[in-house]
DNA sequence: GCGAGCATACCAACTAGTCGGTATGCTTCT
DNA sequence: AGAAGCATACCGACTAGTTGGTATGCTCGC
């Protein structure tokens, strides 16, 4: 789920190349909607390296999950917010991370994994799941810093678990409507529910401390 | 529709029967995944009968989300949570009601527009406005409610717009999670999200009194 | 008999995937 | 050192089947 991915490596071999081509067009046309000409097109090469470094179009797409994770997770796993002290100013700065990620149109910071999982969840059961890792994996990097916030809070009503994935469902959430209202203003929108979503973290939270004290 | 012969049951139309394939086949693979060969099979029609009732597949998917709209905009207008005195409740009562619809597999509760804004967003603008329509109709179904309940708390901080369409945002996700999560257990999944949801609401609204006082 | 509603037959374009071929290296044996 | 042997990376024409869409004909209520 990386948003805008500013620096991002030039891509050297084909495969490299193919699979930058299978962020930008399934980020915009689906998975089923890009033809395995068009991302070769995108990539500027030819078909015999497709399925030179792909068995099929839905292989590409189950790597093209991982890939997405992979370098997705690399990024935050590097973010700055790491270093407070306080787990709750932790999640908050990760949340203030995505929300400053958000930018330009839909297509630029919205997510492949959700994007593709969608249109696949049925017909694909290998790309489902490499989805479904994809989105899994992106909640469980936040894992101890809300449980450690949820310790601090004194919140025992909620599990780490649990809230780290309805962060995901909120961002998966926040791009559905950004892509709908793309004609107003997609970054806006997206990010209006990650101002909601952080309202809801600092009640928890200082909900939590109002308990027990 | 004309009803010339009362005492039989209303005639499905071609038109209708390839509406309700469409919700069918959408939900579970997706509208470019879906053929238009496939939708007149599942309907039991011919594609003489589909282009005689659509223009092109495009058009289809226009009018299937305004019938996805209308249709579910009728359910919940009829829904009996409208009945309860105090705002907050009802607002909380059509919570509880889309967490009653919740069940069985993803397919069967997730939501079509939704899942065609994705897919189509950058390809059909026809169609992404239509589901942009839908969206902010549910939305704004709450409106009144959401505006009272956050009169009556004291909250100046959070439009009825934005948090109605925080809400539909959060149905979006979940239901993205839960087609992720479908090996699993997908309507738990989503349920999930939605109790995230509610304790949010709660938060909010008493929250605001707890400022007020 | 006329148009709405639908069926049959068909088409050009596009689809994923195949296949024979080339260029460039890396190993290994002499 | 050098050549044989082989693997990797890539090319682009080709195919069998599918796609959305069309042209035409039937049928039945008004």
């Amino acid at each position: 789920m990386i948003p805008n991915r500013p620096f991002r490596p030039a891509p050297r071999t084909a495969r490299d190349k193919l699979l930058e081509a299978g962020v930008k067009l399934v980020r915009s046309r689906g998975f089923a909607g890009t033809s395995v000409d068009q991302l070769c097109g995108e990539a500027g090469v030819t078909k015999g390296a497709f399925f030179h470094h792909f068995a099929s179009k839905e292989s590409l797409g189950v790597a093209l999950a991982d890939y997405w994770s992979t370098s997705t997770g690399a990024f935050f796993a590097d973010a700055p917010y790491h270093h407070l002290s306080d787990p709750v100013q932790r999640v908050l700065g990760y949340i203030d991370l995505r929300i400053a990620l958000i930018g330009g149109p839909a297509e630029s910071f919205c997510c492949v994994a959700g994007t593709m999982v969608q249109e696949t969840f049925l017909t694909s059961q290998p790309i489902r799941a490499a989805c479904a890792t994809s989105i899994s994996a992106n909640a469980q990097a936040l894992d101890a810093d809300l449980a450690a916030a949820l310790a601090q809070s004194g919140r025992d009503d909620v599990t780490a678990s649990s809230l780290g994935r309805y962060i995901q469902a909120v961002l998966q959430g926040a791009f559905v409507l950004a892509k709908a209202r793309s004609d107003v203003d997609a970054a806006g929108t997206a990010r209006d529910q990650l101002y909601h979503l952080r309202r809801y973290l600092e009640l928890l939270f200082s909900e939590g401390i109002a308990h027990a004290a």
